[in-house]
DNA sequence: CCATCATTTCGTACAGCGTACGAAGACGAT
DNA sequence: ATCGTCTTCGTACGCTGTACGAAATGATGG
């Protein structure tokens, strides 16, 4: 058996402690915990990590790697459109990764992923400039979809909600509920992103 | 003096936390440290609050107290434009909300917001669901935004960045850079949240 | 005025966190 | 066998949120 393999390495550490944030939640990936999970002293990792912070930012970087298309569609408005549904369907999965966004610079992972965005415009007509303004605009549309879609999932407390609705305080919205359950369309996402497209389209003519 | 006003409460305990957090940063604002800013013993503050998570969400909600807007521009897309605007300062400034999101359910003012820009929309040909969709998509995109830009203003590690583009591993992204410095345009927020209106009043013709 | 009771305050203690520090082990080269 | 470098990790410190229960405070009825 090759020495390296049994070593460790960042990567390592950062996949280890992605599957216990999966299992048990971000907040249960300690550094106490990785370690036992890797069957290393707690120290050890701070040889391939600088920090909890740089730790996070190794998954992330891991979670960006996941992001990444295998290959593109030809058609630049489909690849766009699937390189930002794949990104957000990874990042619904780990919405805590959406926090770690804050405190982790981007990674190699994350320039892969820039990069891919370039290689689906590169036969528009765009210029440099559109091009990365469009695919920012995508990225933030993506990341905050991502952002509330996850927080609307763990956290509506629908007690208090019905009972300021009670209160008359909001005609308006209560105006809304009250007629059937009115809901936010499911696929506001894919209709939000084609406008991004197609307004980023227009600025290129 | 009243005794009420010596008296503490949950906006007040918010209040102080949110003020840490502003001069010291997020983590600064810990239940000790509050208590302190209040003079006040750190327990007390758990008649009030029931628990950290809960502290964060009286934060989040006063912050979305900020967001609302005093008066509404007649003109429904203006409307929305400014709430969005607002919506999109305050949390710049504050970016650590953002993450808190995740773990705090809307409040009160997070209700009044909605309410807000439901009367926004009030006299548009919009169906419910239509105001709906299209409420959701705007704050999908202006948190978003806010996200990402406090993302990058506060991680970006340019020496990493410039070594790997220096390895030829992102031919696009070193073409893109290498032309004089190209970066996303400015006023991508303002011009995405247009294409998403835009979008949004062909969805109701 | 005192007794009683609910409301409000808060001191102590505990388990868990990130990590600074420095000792110890492992290993290749001489 | 010895040195020097790379890698491992045990201990300890200061911080966190908060469970628990005792104390202080204020209002109420006799």
């Amino acid at each position: 058996m090759s020495r390296t393999e049994s070593r460790l390495s960042r990567q390592k550490i950062a996949a280890a402690a992605l599957a216990i944030a999966d299992k048990e939640g971000f907040e249960a990936a300690s550094m106490r915990r990785v370690a036992q999970e890797l069957k290393v002293g707690t120290m050890s990792l701070y040889y391939y990590v600088k920090t909890k912070d740089d730790l996070i930012a190794a998954m992330d970087d891991a979670l960006m790697g996941e992001a990444l298309l295998p290959s593109l569609p030809r058609d630049w408005r489909r690849a766009m459109m699937e390189i930002a549904k794949r990104t957000h369907a990874v990042f619904i999965r780990h919405p805590w990764a959406l926090v770690a966004m804050l405190s982790a610079p981007p990674g190699l992972n994350a320039m892969r992923h820039i990069e891919q965005c370039f290689e689906a415009l590169a036969e528009t007509s765009m210029t440099t400039q559109q091009k990365m303004t469009l695919l920012a605009t995508v990225d933030d549309f993506v990341f905050g979809h991502a952002l509330r879609a996850a927080a609307a999932d763990a956290t509506i407390d629908a007690e208090f909600a019905a009972a300021q609705l009670a209160t008359g305080a909001f005609p308006r919205l209560a105006a809304a509920f009250g007629g059937g359950r009115v809901e936010a369309n499911k696929d506001r996402f894919e209709r939000g992103l084609r406008a991004l497209l197609d307004a980023g389209v227009n600025e290129a003519s």
